[in-house]
DNA sequence: GACCATTATTTGGTATACCAAATACATTGA
DNA sequence: TCAATGTATTTGGTATACCAAATAATGGTC
């Protein structure tokens, strides 16, 4: 197969670093599952993977348990490691998480936000109330969808509810993605966040926090309408 | 040292086993800390670790892996491994997100638990009403009360929702623990369990999920007494 | 021709050997 | 005597070699 880059990957792992390996690798590989490079239910056996990133078993193994741990990846003895699949009942039960984790970021949002923070978030939402009308660029919409997200939980100041819905989001990322392509929802989004950016601005914990709960939870049925699309097309 | 049984220990890892070796080394590691046997700040160094439980590097690094990303262990290059030594803040922070996950919990499991899976979790209330006046036993009474949560989140049903509390379950372990020993606040855990059980019954969402977040928010401040009575001991 | 058994190959799992960085200790000079 | 520097030791990080189980392919038999 000419041009096949994934036995000479681009994305090669520089020599020397500060940082564990096999974290970086799991970075690489993360971010490839995200993209969809590394698609959902693929095999990544582990010689050929390691070779083609130029490094050994040990630490690709460290950034697959990593992964694993994640619920990115499934290990099952004996078998190449897969990307996690989920099915649309996996993604309703993450997202019902998700949004509870979220309402919890907006309360503790309210008390911890600073206001440059604020500003940022703001500013995100503005960038995709002014991009939603002109622009075709999907992937810039839902990269800002996620930054406006995670900047509100990243005001929490709180390292597990970061982490852990940092770990949520990438289990979702793709089915958000696909569910974010489909442009007659942005309105119902911007809506959404118009909600969250007000009581924010408030410093309300009620209204912030009933906002980013519900505001997933009508993702839910978004993604489901994702679902029916792909076993009925068209 | 005479009847030192780190070094020649009785939960040696059976030979062989169908479930990845690295996987047991983790429960075992993991319930040494949770039970303090491996106390908080306290090195693991990997060559000795891994002699004392009879098995090579690899696995043990596995596993320290796997407590890594669960939070209880923190790695730091050419640093032992150390047992996780959360601070008030961070145990605060914690309970924030347990409390957010456990009322997701009592909503879900209005609409998911089986009236087997009530009688259970009532019975479980039960003994810990009838225990709580006869026995000294804090660690009876301490772990019926996890049983107790963890079954309500078990009957949500829900996968992710039961991994991430028990994640969280674990980091918190010990302080829930420390805390329990205080028997003066039996009557308001034994209080707050009776209102959960009873919104259970009902399969009254709002009551339950209350409850159950109300339940954890007050866990704080307990825990935050420990840390006070530690600093100023009687 | 089909089915079963056996073998060879590929997979992940584990152990070990090697390496580089960081630390602690000792020795030497001021 | 103290401090600074250099060396030796211990640490975790990585690569490689080996092992066992599972699978797939092939050959023999019914």
């Amino acid at each position: 197969m000419p041009g096949d880059v994934q036995k000479n990957p681009v994305e090669k792992i520089p020599a020397l670093s500060r940082q564990r390996l096999g974290d970086q690798i799991a970075d690489v590989l993360r971010k490839q599952i995200l993209l969809g490079e590394l698609r959902p239910g693929s095999n990544i056996p582990e010689r050929e993977t390691a070779s083609a990133l130029g490094v050994s078993r040990t630490p690709l193994r460290e950034a697959l348990l990593i992964l694993e741990v994640e619920g990115l990846v499934i290990m099952a003895p004996a078998r190449s490691p897969i990307v996690a699949n989920p099915s649309l009942e996996d993604l309703t039960q993450l997202l019902l998480v998700q949004s509870a984790l979220e309402a919890l970021a907006g309360e503790c949002a309210c008390e911890e936000i600073t206001n440059d923070e604020f500003d940022h978030i703001e500013s995100l939402h503005l960038h995709m109330l002014a991009s939603s009308d002109i622009s075709d660029d999907s992937l810039d919409f839902f990269s800002t969808d996620m930054a406006f997200h995670e900047a509100i939980v990243a005001s929490t100041k709180n390292p597990p509810l970061i982490k852990t819905h940092r770990q949520y989001n990438a289990r979702l990322w793709r089915a958000r993605f696909m569910s974010s392509r489909r442009k007659i929802k942005r309105a119902s989004t911007l809506r959404d966040h118009t909600n969250i950016v007000e009581g924010l601005k408030k410093r309300d914990k009620a209204q912030t926090s009933a906002a980013l709960g519900e505001h997933l939870r009508i993702a839910i049925t978004n993604i489901a309408g994702i679902f029916a699309r792909e076993d009925n097309p068209e």
